[in-house]
DNA sequence: GCAAGGTCTTCTGAATTCATAATTAAGGTT
DNA sequence: AACCTTAATTATGAATTCAGAAGACCTTGC
């Protein structure tokens, strides 16, 4: 996220702003209260109406001329595109890390995986959940590709509201822990073409998806 | 892009200093005036500055702690990151596209498809690159993904400015028409699989790049 | 003559002020 | 009593003002 330093005035208004909506305390659809927010955070309207302009353009919140800004209603439809692409930008990721990756990075990421299946057989969904989710934004990292990796984080933020509230089967979940397996396997081969199809197949996204069917309106 | 009227002021200054960076009018590495822009747009720089913000989002500039916006420098590295994301990002737009496009949608793209390749027999390469470009862009709108569709007019957007710049060479040239006939016959076939493999293979990307080699620092 | 320190100017970052548009409430009319 | 119209209040959009930081230029000392 900060490649440069994030110390703007706006930009943490912008982080602290993304915080309120991923916890809930800005409801989706519900407008965003300038004044209130300026008073809350101690700055005034300038800094904080950039932040507003940067958080619209990451899609977290929606601008309505002369009516100020809502909360972004995050949709069904809008989820499950924005997961669609997620897992084709990690197909990609795959791709480019098996060929890239370094020494350092793929041992993150044993460790990492190896976290995460202790986590697995102890059953905590939420702690396997976190480690699941590092690795997946390891790989995305180890593709050595800048825009690659902003654009996922973005949608990555987009989603967050949304993850760790994941039920997840026993059958998907142990399907899920085995195609880890391949996947490290692929990346300790450093085999890119089989870590991107392992990654545009895996079923973590959809698993997710059909989580949230009941929620997002 | 504009899903949303963008008929804010920092949206038409946005849209205009975007315009400045195509045309090199804003040498890249070089810092942005805000006065003279100010007084060159005839807008205060309230707006102005809420501009760059989203243009520094958008990855057209980079502001700099306390020493303003530079044009960002979209160096080769750069530009091979971008394609590389947009080509998977044609991939996956392949894929559904094939699923979901619809009969009009289909009739444009063969329309334009006739166009481009009348533009080839004929060696007008502008006019040709203009077709081939919405082709290209036809299909991610016929994904349906409005996630997939937003980020891909970003980056298409960052890159704006190297298109139309390539000298193809005679072989690179025929082989990419010859792959966009297979696309249009994988469409019509509406088998999204195929479609998606073929623009991950595409080679319009690679040309591009590789007639670039000289520029972009 | 060159370098180092200081001051001055210019530009950025943020707050405040001003104007305009929207929403809500109140009053009048039907 | 209900609905429409109008006015007032509130909030947004933009300009201006103010403060602080960076860069340039000049002066002075070595």
């Amino acid at each position: 996220m900060d490649k440069i330093r994030q110390n703007t005035l706006h930009g943490e208004v912008a982080e602290r702003i993304r915080d309120l909506i991923a916890q809930g305390a800005l409801a989706p659809g519900s407008r965003v209260p300038e004044k209130q927010l300026c008073e809350q955070f101690g700055v005034s309207r300038t800094p904080l109406r950039e932040a507003l302009k940067v958080l619209a353009y990451e899609g977290f919140v929606e601008l309505l001329p002369n009516r100020g800004a809502r909360v972004a209603k995050l949709t069904k439809a809008t989820l499950k595109s924005t997961f669609e692409v997620m897992q084709s930008l990690e197909a990609l990721a795959g791709e480019l890390a098996g060929q890239r990756i370094t020494e350092a990075e793929l041992a993150n990421i044993e460790a990492l995986h190896y976290q995460m299946l202790s986590h697995y057989k102890r059953g905590n969904m939420q702690e396997y959940l976190l480690a699941n989710q590092q690795i997946h934004e390891a790989i995305v990292v180890a593709s050595q590709n800048d825009v690659l990796i902003d654009v996922y984080k973005n949608l990555n933020h987009r989603v967050r509201r949304v993850r760790f509230t994941a039920e997840l089967s026993n059958d998907y979940w142990s399907q899920a822990v085995s195609e880890h397996e391949s996947m490290v396997e692929a990346l300790r081969a450093r085999d890119g073409a089989a870590l991107g199809g392992i990654l545009s197949r895996h079923l973590r996204n959809k698993v997710e998806m059909s989580a949230l069917e009941e929620m997002a309106e």
